[in-house]
DNA sequence: CTGTTAGCGCATTCAA
DNA sequence: TTGAATGCGCTAACAG
């Protein structure tokens, strides 16, 4: 690395003070004569001048720079999350420091740490441990977060919340508004409180059109299997369908509690040879691109990723500049989008 | 923001000096006595210390932070290889600042001053301009970088490549011994290298086995409609395809320039009631995730993208530490990845 | 309008 | 082994 160019050697240069140098340089409004303006911009460009941020930043205690922590960007509802984020903060002037926490508790610390040493201004996190002391703590201490899809409780702070429950409730009640009766579930592990969020609602809508949960139907895996690997609930819903085929009886309908879970689903019925949706209907969840890619394209729950992603970013850059309120909890309603993966059932 | 605690707040209650102090928190080999570290450390947790990385930042002229520059992390062959990148970096203290080009060569460019601004240690590209003045300069001028899938003429900067041509002649051999003589070729713009060598591969192979190019087989998109959106590979494929169901005479098989213009190609033909393998084979490029999950399951070459990413990385934090030379070009290998959505074709 | 000066928080000479 | 002093590059009072 050769040395730097500093605004020192521009001022010397340009017969001028430093501060002036600063203030024209870093497109201070302060009042600067044009003739010293442009011979300094003159001069800037001559030097080849490219400004250190750290200097300033270390001045200012203004990094403008935001974290995000998520599970894995290799989710196309995070990546598309991380999209969203990465854009507005762009538009507002900040970068963004990447973390995949890869679902452990213990990296998402340590990351979290980093962070904050890094000075970041702000934080958007998909936490993986639903009671983070640290973040907690971290936030008591002045550290500016928005939480997605989780609830950090017992503190202020700002989340963005998506209506799991109502979503759950939403794709049931369309089955069986199409006259299933016979619906299963499909589920990776309940551990996260979005996923459980969910299972109520598909129960809750059950109940209310009195169709008696058949337990054999609800396929959930259990969570040691969960850190397997990237794959996960691909082979998790091809999986659990395996099992699901086993039954005496077969439901008419599965609902599969994502989109990734769904494709599994289709997998294991497509290599059963089990038409969807003329023998068996598929819902998912999330309403990821790869949705309209399968064959036959997949109904799903449209669960807004890249308005999260904006969302959570103007709300965390709003609260930094104290143009928000200090704690607002947004929820996000679920919508279907119908594709062709569900069978209208006659009776 | 509460106000932070630095080291001389704890030089002053631990009764020694700054230096002292920082020489232990910094963990530098320096000696100090035992007892003064313990207490150092003792008052440094009292107090809840969190160390300001920009001033040691600005002091050793060292970020730990390395810029990663990409098309658009919602292309999963792209999220793959920042995944790799990310997971060395992380093991190597690093930290990694995410952008996304979005194609666009004025936003990619303006990314870069920032990135350099920001005093990144080192930068891995993958440009969409092949003929990248800025970065021509910024090398020159000292920046590390390594570049992905692209050759930055005139520079000696380190590159990882894969083999295009031998991988598009791969693929296209691979359908020749499997019977097919008559071969489409749909894909994207030829704006990138990369494509044009694939292209060439193909080519090559058809030559070599005395076959004559079928102009009208041969589909690729002009370069305008590019820019157009998120899903364009998928749509593109789906509408190249459509054309070339226009001709008289059909191929037998479509080699498509990546898996996601690979399951465009698949739509089109499912929806148009043209049985995959049995009618038309297809071929992708790529091996991203979905093609296990598409049905039939994607036939494809296999482009190590996570393992890209962590060799791009290591070469890049080797270069930085002097571990590495100057300018190493690695030339990944390409391999078929067998699936169901070739068949063979009996003479 | 311009320049002088004083740090931001930290690591590192240099002397003791 | 310790501490005083300096400066990384920049911005912001303040005084002129």
């Amino acid at each position: 690395m050769k040395k730097h160019v500093t605004i020192y050697e521009i001022a010397k240069k340009a017969n001028t003070s430093t501060a002036t140098v600063s203030r024209v340089l870093s497109n201070s409004d302060y009042p600067v004569s044009p003739e010293l303006r442009t011979k300094i911009q003159k001069v800037a460009k001559e030097l080849n001048y490219i400004p250190n941020m750290l200097g300033r930043q270390l001045k200012t205690n203004n990094s403008m720079t935001i974290g995000v922590i998520i599970p894995s960007i290799t989710n196309p509802f995070y990546s598309s999350i991380v999209l969203g984020i990465e854009e507005v903060a762009r538009k507002r002037g900040y970068h963004v420091l990447l973390c995949n926490s890869h679902r452990s508790p213990k990296l998402e610390e340590s990351y979290l740490n980093e962070l904050v040493q890094k000075q970041v201004k702000g934080l958007i996190i998909s936490s993986i441990s639903q009671n983070n002391k640290l973040l907690l703590q971290l936030g008591k201490n002045g550290l500016n977060f928005v939480a997605l899809d989780q609830s950090v409780d017992g503190l202020t702070s700002s989340q963005i919340h998506f209506d799991y429950k109502k979503a759950g409730y939403l794709a049931t009640s369309y089955l069986i508004a199409k006259g299933h009766r016979d619906i299963a579930f499909v589920s990776s592990p309940l551990s996260r409180p979005s996923r459980q969020k969910v299972y109520e609602g598909f129960q809750e809508a059950l109940r209310e059109h009195e169709i008696d949960m058949e337990e054999n139907w609800v396929q959930i895996s259990s969570s040691e299997e969960e850190h397997s690997n990237e794959n996960f609930e691909f082979k998790n819903g091809k999986l659990l369908t395996s099992k699901l085929l086993e039954q005496d009886k077969l439901p008419t309908a599965i609902f599969a509690c994502n989109d990734m879970t769904a494709f599994g689903v289709m997998k294991e019925l497509t290599e059963k040879a089990i038409k969807i949706p003329d023998e068996i209907s598929v819902i998912g969840f999330d309403n990821i691109e790869f949705g309209n890619i399968v064959t036959p394209s997949l109904t799903t729950i449209n669960q807004p990723d890249h308005e999260m992603g904006r969302l959570a970013c103007n709300l965390l850059l709003d609260q930094l500049n104290g143009e928000a309120a200090e704690s607002v909890d947004m929820i996000l309603q679920p919508k279907i989008i119908e594709r062709n993966s569900v069978a209208v059932l006659k009776n």
